[in-house]
DNA sequence: CATGAATGAGTGTTCATTCAT
DNA sequence: GATGAATGAACACTCATTCAT
């Protein structure tokens, strides 16, 4: 059996996913977990710990992963469809911990929310400058600021969680493919422009 | 001065933007549109009515004017271009209201949630049978789902109210400019596909 | 169509009797009345005055048609035993105002409870009267001080809001008289005692 | 001291036996016993649950006690009489007890309405088959419905709250032996019937 | 390490009553 | 006579957190 720690981040991720970091009592959690308040408030300060732990292994994950991809020597536009096809896959296979990452981002009390802000931005910034790689590689359009773009693409992301189902017609690498392909797609040079 | 629910509405509208539905007491509410709680009491039956009000009046927004867009006589593709503006730059106009809709939809009591989800079910295939008019007529790629791709521009949409700023380097405007350019871009044919 | 006050006083008797007085609220009333709050504020000063007209309007009718059998010329035994099975039958005609009665006494506040208890303790009194003139007499046991067998028949009628339905196998007469029969026979002079 | 949830039943008997359950706030329960809403609602899920569990307490000890006075083997007679002494002793011993019984019955929640229901739908049984015994062994009048007897007895017996006071002439003892007595004499077999 | 009793501030909601119209 | 918007105090109940054991 996980030790107690891991069967309370369990427990609060998939209530949390399920039905939002304020709908859920301390008491769900501690009681899906088997264990007792006492035992939580040893492990974790607060039940904001909780959310900033389950957030904050997500977001280090695919920034790691972000990072593998992002570096590797093919060309730009390979290295960006394969980093958005990752964010999809791996959001999709942690999709409790996608979901609460997605809905429940504000919930943190003020000093982790700047952490996990400043976490977030690192990771826009690190897409942003491969799309920004492939803009001066003359294989990205420059009409569109790269920055737009990345949120235009994180958006799609972040909505997974609102529409995505396992039991749907495609698999997480599908529907990941079919968006790198939108993405990649969307930023063509547009003919007749320099 | 504005009526009293108006008032109530308002009130509501700014902090459930501000704070997400479960962190604003009803006390906050009343106080700040300067009435009691049992007037509030006396206009809507519960929390979730308020809610439910300002949900309902943009989605409903935005659906007459999808309408209006989507059954135009111009070419598919200007039509679709032309809503997806528009879906932007009224989610822009009514910021707070878009930001309540993106962030609160799941705290809805049971049975109004249900009547959101058929409305913006709706919505949702509203716009994607302009996607399969563009597909049909042969201007838009068919490789990717149409229903794919409205999750893809829907997730974007959604995703305004975490970034956007009218404070910002670009208007609603030119933000709405762009995506519809990324999402038209992101349909054209694939070259060498049938 | 009946007068407003008939209206409420109708409408309350009836939520009075199914929920109890706390339970009902003067919006139910007034719904189920088919006027407005204004005008039952107009016509009554209080949700307790309502209770008030109810509960004194039975009390007066049971009272003037006690003293009625009461002052007969027949013999004393005769005319208790119509007394009783005339309470009886009267409570169950007016069922829920007697339910009313039963239940919701101490509800009143307590310038109209005072009221009351003092012409609930005439009824009593009036009835306990003709208990003495039968052990006067020498036809009622003497043993059993009058004022108690008041309390135990009085007891009875209280009691059958609780279990008393007009669909059951009992009339209200049959159930009248059995109890009276059960009244009389108890007091019967004991053998064997002076 | 007494315990928490012992304090708490006390001055939730105490309150509801001398204003009603509805007049009765949880405030004032829990400042009676000395502890906090927080306290009372780590030992009891509701108010309602306060009163189911007053209610059940006596209706047990008397149902357990009927059970004793009845199975023994003394003429039927002697076990009834033993038997209405008992219940009118013990509704006085547990006065508060009693009168929380007698007024807020109606006040539990559906489910556990019926359980109490059931309940004493059992005590009154147990009564009955008494009643029905003494019939059957001709000792007791057969004319009236042992069923009606029942309620004639109980009504008795409830009405107790509404009027019996410590401080008057009579002890426990000496009203229940009176309305034993009433209650005995008033099932004698009828003269002339068979 | 772990318990679970206890806290106390806070929650959404109800409701008898008033009063300007 | 009658309306219904508005009041404001009260209500039952929740819950993250603490702490003696």
């Amino acid at each position: 059996m996980a030790s107690v720690p891991e069967r309370l981040i369990d427990a609060a991720t998939r209530l949390f996913a399920a039905k939002g970091f304020d709908r859920v009592a301390v008491q769900e959690i501690v009681d899906l977990a088997g264990v007792t308040k006492g035992a939580m408030y040893h492990y974790f300060g607060s039940k904001d710990d909780l959310l900033h732990e389950i957030y904050g292994s997500l977001l280090r994950m695919q920034t790691e992963r972000l990072d593998h991809f992002a570096s590797g020597s093919a060309p730009v536009a390979e290295r960006l469809h394969a980093a958005a096809v990752d964010v999809v896959v791996t959001s999709v296979d942690n999709f409790d911990q996608a979901r609460v990452y997605f809905r429940s981002a504000d919930h943190l009390a003020e000093d982790k929310r700047r952490e996990m802000r400043a976490e977030r931005r690192r990771y826009h910034e690190r897409f942003r400058s491969l799309v920004e790689e492939g803009q001066a590689a003359g294989v990205f359009r420059t009409d569109v600021p790269a920055d737009l773009t990345v949120h235009y693409f994180f958006g799609t992301v972040h909505h997974l969680g609102q529409w995505y189902s396992a039991d749907g017609p495609l698999s997480a690498k599908q529907v990941g493919r079919h968006f790198a392909d939108l993405l990649l797609a969307s930023l063509r040079p547009v003919e007749g422009s320099s």
